[in-house]
DNA sequence: TAGATTGTTAATCGATTAACAATC
DNA sequence: TAGATTGTTAATCGATTAACAATC
């Protein structure tokens, strides 16, 4: 019964966001409770795996009727921690960095880029949106004294792994990497890798190959 | 024995991009060979975990030296399909679009981004990098004209959907979604969905866990 | 030959799904 | 009460890993 464990299986974590994803749609359209056989619909997932997933952090919702959407949505945004603020620091200014750091995405989510970084004297001092560039040499200073616990790695790939050390020695615990290359991260610091060209790469493959049903993404 | 089968699992298809990436960065250095040790520690996987997902494909590699990267890399880049030249249309000139237009990492894998599209009258005309941005009232006949066959959705949520059905309409058969949206494809198109918030989302999780250490990503 | 490392089988592990009693 | 839908168990399915004979 309803008791949290102690291990969570990745893809759970993973599909999580998606969920949110839809019923913050389902709140927009008004709609009361959502039955996790449409959620699953919606979400393309098997409505059991969704119940299953949701088991993991307790039971939310009720027979006969559904999830409430508004609870289950303060839930999983429970349970994942964007119930509150996090700030970001984000590492090169260049164009894909000011594309995030423009992204209004972010904000819905209750994620703040609060620092951006770049080495380029022809960038620091600089503007993206209402943020000035920072130089490189305050990294270490600036997420201290902000507390940023996220760092946001878009810089070219041969300075990837250097910016990485000294974001994850500066006290940031979760790296999102945005080069190719393959960084290490120390102990307790979360690195996820999202190389738009391993995407297409592998996406590539089923362009071959007529018969395969698109294997849909999280 | 090394026989092709018909289906072959995502998450092998989703790792061979990882090991093309270490061998390439092999064959930069001038190693020759490699063994499935050394390949599973710079990629991070189990090294009967790259040999199994090898087998899918043949028997690539020699008892007693291992794998020959040059030869390994030519292997996957057929299996990929990357061994020969893919024209993408981009959807969406703003930031992000303007950030892969430019991201050279593209034309390493022989990804050459072909055409440009918005539908704000204020881009179209204007150039990012050596391409015109397009207007979305050419997006089909272009396509059509130059057999593209890879599109990416670079645009704002409210006209992903949209773009994604002129996309398909048009002929192409893999895209690359990176709205929040959960678009729909017809049977025969493959998607990708590649949301940075999401991914943020999920990787937010292990922030409050401290004994979790970080699940690899691909 | 001895050492290394693959290809492949078999064992393990974990995740997905179907089924259904509980209950709204 | 009848119908709907959850929470949860058990069955299935598939993926990962260990082990080892084959062989360079």
């Amino acid at each position: 019964m309803s008791q949290v464990e102690t291990h969570i299986p990745v893809g759970v974590i993973e599909r999580l966001p998606a969920y949110l994803n839809v019923l913050l749609q389902l709140q927009t359209n008004g709609e009361p409770t959502v039955s996790s056989a449409r959620l699953g619909e919606l979400a393309r997932v098997n409505p059991a795996q969704i119940r299953r997933d949701l088991t993991h952090f307790g039971s939310f919702g009720r027979r006969g009727i559904g999830y409430d959407v508004s609870t289950l949505i303060e839930r999983i945004r429970h349970i994942l921690g964007s119930d509150h603020i996090h700030r970001l620091a984000l590492v090169g200014a260049g164009n894909l960095g000011s594309a995030i750091a423009r992204y209004d995405g972010l904000s819905k989510h209750g994620f703040i880029v609060s620092a951006v970084f770049d080495s380029d004297p022809g960038k620091i001092g600089g503007r993206i949106g209402d943020l000035a560039v920072l130089d490189m040499q305050d990294l270490e200073r600036v997420i201290k004294r902000q507390g940023i616990a996220i760092g946001v790695i878009a810089v070219p790939p041969e300075a990837a792994q250097d910016v990485a050390d000294r974001l994850a020695a500066a006290g940031v615990r979760v790296l999102l990497n945005y080069t190719p290359v393959m960084v290490r991260v120390p102990d307790g610091v979360t690195l996820h890798n999202t190389d738009p060209v391993q995407e297409l790469l592998h996406t590539l493959y089923y362009l071959s190959r007529r018969e395969t049903v698109a294997p849909e993404a999280r």
